[in-house]
DNA sequence: CTCCTATTAAGACCAGGTGATAACCTATTG
DNA sequence: CAATAGGTTATCACCTGGTCTTAATAGGAG
């Protein structure tokens, strides 16, 4: 009997995991249970209601979206002077990390990386024509990565950039990037 | 008089665009015009209630962060032989591109084929230790890429892996990929 | 002064809940 | 067998943040 209410709790955990949008007259149906079993399941595992959810997942994410995807830089931009160097911070989050190991995937120290060479060119418009990069050690959960970009040299548009990024002081990453202006900093309308 | 009332709208918008989780009631009180108004004016914009938009960013992001940042994959993997080739397709989204060009942000190259190199691994844990990449043709916002790794040797643990991508036809980008074996398939728990 | 536009107010309704109270099975236990 | 306890369900009042409709009001412009 007591199984029977624990089974179904479990159940609509799974089902809540699956699709946190599920109100709880869905719930109470898949379930085959009455509404307000669902409420005192709810209840009982505190777990908010449908709107509550909602929001949870959309202000986490907007945040998290904006912050991540939608800047021009990943990380955050703590000092920069254009056309020489540039530093950038990044914090070490959940979702950035291979499950099973907790290590950061490759492509984020990348990203950080590139975003950051970008940055540092003098120009309105830059684009990664090349690059080079090297991973020395693994970049785990929770770590903060300071990534340093220096301009080596300039060729007309073309620009040699080089990014260390270290965790503790450790080198955990090097790239060279060759980035190239199409537009140069002139009408910065 | 109707200028106000633009002027009013512009406002509302600039707001929402700002912080999209302000009820009418908040709107109303922050341009000092009763609640009504707000109403008529998010009918004349067509801007969907607090609920609706609350539930568009949540679900919008949902699926896009469980999509773009939480998989071990970049991109939707479409074909692959452990150990000798893997395809992936990459549909390029708003958020991915500079905002000025609409060019894609070249880490999103860079991941979908680190991904990808990753994956091609016949190994329970596999890191990148190296890459050289070189970008040849602007990805636009809406194009297609489709990236083609080939493993192309193995000696001990390391694989080097060459991807290729392309958007009709035309190869956008090619890199050489280093990965390191750390747990070779045997025990996958 | 009158007409017109913008604004506001008022009332009924809705979804998706909360919280409390009471009724109802069913299964065991004295 | 009846009493009791555990789990489930029903019912009712209430809440937020809206919807839609209708009506009243304020403030110029002609």
């Amino acid at each position: 009997m007591a199984a029977n209410r624990n089974a179904r709790r479990k159940q609509l955990q799974n089902l809540l995991a699956e699709d946190p949008f599920l109100t709880d007259q869905q719930l109470a149906e898949l379930l085959e249970v009455s509404v307000a079993t669902i409420r005192l399941d709810r209840m009982a595992l505190s777990i908010p209601e449908l709107r509550e959810r909602t929001k949870t997942i959309a202000s986490k994410n907007y945040s998290k979206l904006k912050a991540l995807e939608g800047t021009e830089v990943i990380g955050e931009i703590i000092d920069l002077e254009l056309g020489k160097f540039a530093i950038s911070i990044l914090s070490v989050q959940d979702d950035m990390v291979f499950e099973r190991t907790q290590i950061l995937r490759g492509h984020h120290l990348f990203a950080q990386a590139n975003s950051l060479a970008v940055a540092l060119v003098n120009a309105n418009v830059a684009l990664t024509a090349k690059a080079n990069v090297r991973y020395y050690i693994p970049v785990k959960n929770g770590d903060r990565v300071i990534a340093k970009a220096a301009l080596v040299s300039e060729k007309g548009s073309r620009s040699e950039i080089i990014v260390e990024s270290k965790v503790n002081q450790e080198m955990v990453f090097r790239g060279e990037f060759t980035v190239v202006a199409l537009e140069k900093e002139s009408d910065s309308n």
